[in-house]
This record gives structure tokens, sequence and C-alpha cells, in this order.
DNA sequence: AATGAATGAGACTTCATTCAT
DNA sequence: CATGAATGAAGTCTCATTCAT
């Protein structure tokens, strides 16, 4: 489905964990070998190159938040709909927090013009979810008509994001989920059409 | 005034140049002495380590930061001194938009605990001058009494970083001020009571 | 038997030829890595350190030391054994001369916690054997009993290192061996109980 | 009469001290000029070199030890003044401990063949004005006749450096006179002719 | 698949020394 | 006499990567 390997999921969990733990510095051949017991070369077996392992690593959480999104219900009413997609990535950080420091490392895949692109369409990819359930909401009646949906998806997905930095930096220290929800809700209160 | 000589400040400005085209990876002394047109070793006649070049780098940053905030004008209302303060950030990325680039290579700092604490108190300083003028709109009565202000200080500057950073990805490719203006006054929308 | 692998051991000799010819301030990396005829990352994968080669060099030579003393034969009187021990060290010295500068390094050491620590032991090691075969020599009734047992082993151990010492920087010139055995067969001399 | 000016006795000072106190590997022109306050190019008003700091450095030490061998009284027994010789050499270390440290930096002072050529000179000095006095004293009939000379002085001179090298590697921590006077009249009873 | 050994490039940093002022 | 600024050479060490086995 993938099309990766055993060999080359577990050196991208080992990847991200290392990322997650002491930052993208720290990622280096070496560590990430010794990390999975095996010696340096070997890596290369399966991999072509340390920036291969990269936008495997990016394609991986590429398809993670696809898929988190696509799980999102039909049913429910647009603004139910954003409040579970955030849930859903609040949920995934929650079990699996490495994911949130490759996110924040976007500046370290500069020099590699793949790698920088993917990341960019990595955070792009949320906005654009974004707005697309706010364009929702606002064809549903459900959201204020008089302002401008872009603005609302900046604002909602940036504030997350500054949040989940927050927590990352904070070594993960308090209830993402909780304060995500209190965020999201002021918002709804924000924007919501009083019915 | 700031403790620096001049041949620092030159130091400084290129090293906030190099980050800002290339990514904080490019910042070698190599490089930096490359773009001064000196050797490395004469780099060591100014800084005594990179480490050192980096703090007051962050130091010089964190004391422009403050000084825009103190700049903004006492006597209009909260709301006017948040557009003010959102508008001086504005205009000195667009003037200096190297710095900007500083400001998300953060995750290149964790390994130093002296630069990892500078930069993080950096980046809550914006979150902090947020947070106060919004209590003080609230107190004034000119926002809703009915939203958590930490919530709305994390969308207002969670909003604009990320408007930053895409314009920053984008290679300052469009206009911010005008940009942020619209984020900040759908903000404003959203919030103000009206009279 | 040792715990070093066979390149292990080449790079130590190689060090010990390198501070014997040249002196320690010319054991640098580069200068290993030329006289191995590899380059100098290469080294890094069979020491972490440099100065991890410096301390498996003197625990090699620690070693050696105590072997010698292990072989001194037990059956004799305890000067004989005296004399066995120092001919046997003069014996290594003649063989591998360049074990003689390593000795005499010690200052270059001093900055370095741990070697300084083993290269004490080094010398302590002689002068502890030394002053041990004098007091088996004394218990033995076959040195005299008026004098200081430290003093004479200071005289001894001393005065053959500065032997050592002067053969070392004459380059070898003269026999060591010979004149050993004369400074042995005088401090016999003078502390010998007449039977 | 040494044709050193203030400065350079100065500069020749500090470094001895540097020597003693933090090993020769940190004499740098840089800790030196430091420890005098000065900056580095200053040094090479009075030296052109870091060769020759060193070299007047040796030199100097060397005058001081004949000085003290002058000193020795003519009147008395060569036994006596063979006492009085090392009196006077362990005096000066008390009030000086920076200077034992330079003798034992010898190794250090191999790759310049005229500071190797100094050091040696300097170490052969004491060795000599010890082999003199023991000729006299044998000419004089008060040590034993049957016993090499040569190897007397190296056994005395021997044990006296080992001594004031472990003084130095303690920190100066215990009476080195006390202690160099028991190795003395230890040797003195072995080699004494009883009258 | 995996390993042991190696490499070229480059990282940060210190050294003794020079030169214009 | 002294300084500020600089330099060429060299120091230890890490990086991603390759290759024969």
């Amino acid at each position: 489905m993938t099309g990766l390997t055993d060999r080359q999921r577990d050196i991208i969990q080992v990847a991200i964990r290392i990322i997650s733990r002491k930052g993208i510095q720290e990622l280096t051949i070496r560590n990430l070998a010794r990390d999975l017991g095996i010696t340096e070369p070997a890596i290369y077996r399966h991999f072509q190159s340390k920036s291969d392992i990269l936008a495997a690593m990016l394609e991986y959480l590429h398809r993670d938040t696809i898929a988190i999104f696509d799980q999102v219900q039909d049913g429910e009413s647009a603004l139910d709909r954003l409040r579970d997609y955030f849930s859903r990535l609040f949920e995934r950080l929650r079990e699996n927090p490495a994911t949130a420091a490759v996110v924040f490392s976007d500046e370290a895949f500069m020099n590699d013009d793949r790698l920088a692109a993917t990341v960019r369409a990595l955070v792009e990819l949320t906005i654009d979810n974004t707005t697309n359930l706010l364009t929702l909401a606002r064809e549903n009646g459900e959201i204020r008509a008089d302002v401008d949906e872009y603005d609302l998806a900046t604002m909602l997905a940036g504030g997350v994001r500054l949040l989940v930095r927050r927590w990352h930096m904070s070594g993960n220290g308090w209830d993402l989920a909780a304060q995500g929800r209190s965020v999201i809700e002021t918002f709804v209160k924000l924007v919501e059409v009083p019915r």
C-alpha cells in the first residue's frame, strides 16, 4: 500500500523518535543506526540516501494526515466535522507525540528542494482542510458570512499550530486535547451563527 | 548602547541574512567568514564562540521586539494599539525580512540550553504582549467578555505566526502587511463589541 | 586478551613510535593517520577520541610493566630478584626504546585527569615494586637495616629513571643495560650486608 | 647583567607560573598576555618569538642553578657542601615552586633544537655539580673509594629529581626539604667512611 | 541483508605571528 | 610601547556515503 518495507517503516519510526527527543540536528545516520541496532551501511540497503529517509518520513506523515481527514464523518454539521478533525489530530499527537516535532523542523528541510516542497504541502494540507470545512460551514449557514474564510482558517490552524508547538516545547507536560478543545470552542463561539 | 562593537553588529547582520536565505544549517563559521570577506579565525576576535554569535543575535531581536511594543502609543484604544503593534511587526519584517527566519529556526537552538531559553522567551514575548493588550481591551469593554482571552491570544498570535511563516516560505512573494491587516481586522470583527 | 583489536594495536604502536621520535607534541591525529597510511577520520573507527588512544597506550604499558615484575623468579634472593627486575626493564627498553619516551611525557597528560592518574600510577608502580623488593631484602637480612627503605627505593628508582632519561635524550646512543647494571651493582654494594 | 629588561623578566616569571600551575601546554601567547594584562602583539615587543621566551626562561634557570652552586661555602667538607648544595636547591623550590615544573617539561622542548640543548644542559648541570662534589669527597677520603662516583651521582641526583617530581605532582603538599634531607642523609650514611 | 573499514568534505576552534595605526 | 584586526596552518572530530567481503 504505502510501498514501504517493514524495515523502512522501522527506520522512519526511529527517525521520528530521534527528531522528537533530540531535534533534527541529532538525526544522523550514525544515531539512526545505533538506535536501530544495526550498522550505518545497513541503512543504505533500505534507503538510498538520508534525504530519501526524510522524504519517506514526510510522505508518511502526509498520508496519515490525509487519512485522518478522511475519517471525519460525513453526516455531521460542518462545525462538528471541524471539531472532529482537530480532535483526531490531537489524538494522534497524544498517541505519537513525536510526529509534532517533525512539523516544526521544517527549517531543516530548506536545503533540499524536494523536502521543502513536501513539508510545505504538509503545512498547507491542514490549512486547506480547515478552509474547506469553513467554506462548507458558511454554505450551510452555520457561521457568519461577513468574515474572510481564509483569515479564519489562518487563525484556527495557526492557533492550533502554536498550541501544539508550545506543548511540544514544554515536553508534552499538559493535556493538549483539553487545551485544544478550548481553543476550538472559543473559535466556534466567535464564528457561529446563533440558531 | 547595545554593548556591541560595529564588527559584532556586522557579523550578526550577516548571520541573520544567511539564516534567512539558506537556513540555519548554512550558518557556519566558514560561510559567515566568506560573506564577511575575512578568514574564519578572524571571527573569533569578535565572538568567543558560534553559540555566542547566536545568543547575541537572539538578544538583538529580543530587544528589537520589546522596542516595537514600547513604541505603541498609549492614548489609543486597546484594539487600536493591537493594530498598531502588529503593523509595526509587519513593518519590521518588510524592512528586514531576514528576521522572520530566525524565529522559525527555533528547533535549531534545541541543543544549546541558553539559546533554547532565549528563543523560547522571544516566542512567548509576542504572545504575552498580545494577551496583555487583549486583557486591557476587555477591561475597557472593547471586546466581548464571554470568551477566554488566552484562547484569543493563541489564535491571533498563532494566526499571525502562520502567516509570516508562509510569507517567508514563499520567498516574501506577497504583501505581508496587507494580508496581516486582513487577519487582524477579521479578528477584531469577531471579538469587537459593537458600540 | 587485552581487549584490543589488531588495528587498535597498530595505532598504539605507531603512537608510541611518534612520541619516541618526535615527542608527544607531534602525536596528532593527522600524524598518526599519515604514519598509518589512512585518513584521519578512519582512526575514529577504532578509538572514540585521542584521549582514548593515549589511555589505551598507557594501559598497555602498565600491563607490560606488571608482566615484567611477575616474570621475576621467586626462588632467588631479594637482591637477585631486584637485579632481575631491572635487567628485564632494560631489556624491554632495548627492544622497544620508544616506550621510554612515554614515561617521560607525563607532563603532557596533565590536562586530562584520567590520563594523569594513569601515568602517575605507572610511575608509582616501579617505585612500589622496588620498595617491596627492598623490604623483602631487609626481612631476609640481605641489606642493612639502619637506613630508610623508602629513601633507598627513591635513590634506586630515581637513579634508574635518570639513566633511562639520559639514554633516551642521547638518542639511545649507548648501552643502557651495561650502564644500568653498573648502577644496580653500585647500589647493591652500598646496601648489602656482607655474609 | 642578565641582559633582560624588567618587562622581559615579568614575562618569564609569568611563563614559569603558567607552566607550574597548568602545564606547558597552557603556555600560549594568549594566556601569557592575559596573565600579564597586555595584548598578544605587545609580547612581541619584548621577545621575537615564543621560542625566545622559553630560551630566556631556561637560561635564567640555568644561571640561577649556577649561582646556587657558587654560593656553597668553600671551607666545609665536601659532604657538607653536598648537603648545603641540595638544601639550597630545596630552598629555592620552596620559595619558587614553579621552577620545578619547568625542569620536568623537558619533553615539550624536544622539537626545538636550541631549547632541547639548553634543557639538557640544565639537567646535566646538577649531575655534574654532584659528581664534582663526590669526586672531591673521595679525594678527601670522606667517602668510600670502592664505588663508581658516576653511579653515585646518578643515584643521588636521580633520587632527588624523583622526589621533586613527586612533590610537584602532589601539588607541593608536603615538606620537600625534610624529605630531601632524609634522602641525602641516607645517601651519606651509605657512602661515608667512618672516622 | 549486513558488516568492517575507509573516505572527502567540512564542522568549530586555537595557535603563533604580522601589520597598520 | 601598545593595540585592534587579521591570517595561514593546524588541531580534534563528525558527517553522509562507499566498497569489498
